[in-house]
DNA sequence: CAAATTACTGCAAGTCAATTGCAATTAATC
DNA sequence: GATTAATTGCAATTGACTTGCAGTAATTTG
């Protein structure tokens, strides 16, 4: 399947089929929190997952433990957006080579856009487009250097 | 002054010379700081800094809200490299439009490399050569969004 | 230079995101 | 349906980072 990052609206099916797909138990709160990040237009953190899913139908540990193995099987990817704690998305595609996208938060208010293109160049422009200012930007990269395997 | 990032070996007196500039006192602590982040071919994070400066001499919390300070007057960047804490360095320039740059962390030694070049287009053509394979990137922004002042 | 003011420091306690051990419960496998 | 493996709740724990307070050192002022 190739599901398509944020606000992705996977229905309950597709959702199962993902657990399945990638040897995860079909439980009701794996498939919640699948669904959850589907639906929404912004990475989630973990709190506020467990805010949406109700503190009485899920302990926060367990919101923990799904999201560590979504990342161990590469659904998700976990992101720094300049806040103390991770927020958390579907992947574009399992592979992320393919397709991925970026984010823009804003140091005033917090608001969370995302970032369809892709192109670097094209960024400037689209950030006065979006009447964005003073902007900054955080770019690292990872990798496996010369004397790794 | 100006300083040039990592690596860039501050005597002690340009050292106190930077403390003064920017309104902090001149303490042994928050000079030997200084000089270890100017003297690091890579980000430091708080333990390092621990542990290079000695545990017997300055406590951890001091570290802290040294690298705090530093911060809020802008001699400092902290960094996220994909581990569970920050790395701090000096600024390329107090001001940080005029120059930066980035950095490459090796996913399974964990060594870490800091990239002179900044147009983003090359970054591939440089990768290849320092041989790094299975590149990952992080890019996100923060700004002031068209709803804040 | 000495007094007054302000900033810095060590120590201990606290916060909060994230992890973990264990026993009970549920899902997958046969 | 019985067996095995994964998931869950709860409580305790880790580790990064913060904070209050009382003592000390640095800076300012006369
Ligand atoms: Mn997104
Ligand atoms: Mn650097
Ligand atoms: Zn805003
Ligand atoms: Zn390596």
């Amino acid at each position: 399947m190739k599901t398509k990052c944020c606000d992705t609206h996977l229905s309950e099916e597709e959702a199962q089929e993902l657990l399945s797909q990638n040897g995860i138990s079909r439980t009701k709160i794996k498939t919640s929190i699948l669904l959850l990040l589907s639906k929404s237009k912004k990475p989630l953190s973990a709190s506020e997952i467990y805010q949406k899913y109700g503190p009485k139908n899920c302990d926060i540990s367990t919101i923990w433990r799904t999201l560590k193995q979504f990342h161990e099987k590469g659904i998700t990817r976990e992101i720094n957006l300049g806040e103390d704690f991770f927020r958390y998305e579907l992947k574009d595609t399992q592979d992320e080579k393919d397709h991925h996208h970026h984010h823009v938060r804003c140091r005033n208010c917090g608001d969370i856009k995302q970032l369809e293109e892709c192109d670097l160049s094209a960024f400037e422009k689209m950030f006065s487009r979006l009447g964005f200012k003073k902007m900054e930007h955080y770019l690292e990269f990872t990798g496996i250097c010369s004397k790794c395997p």
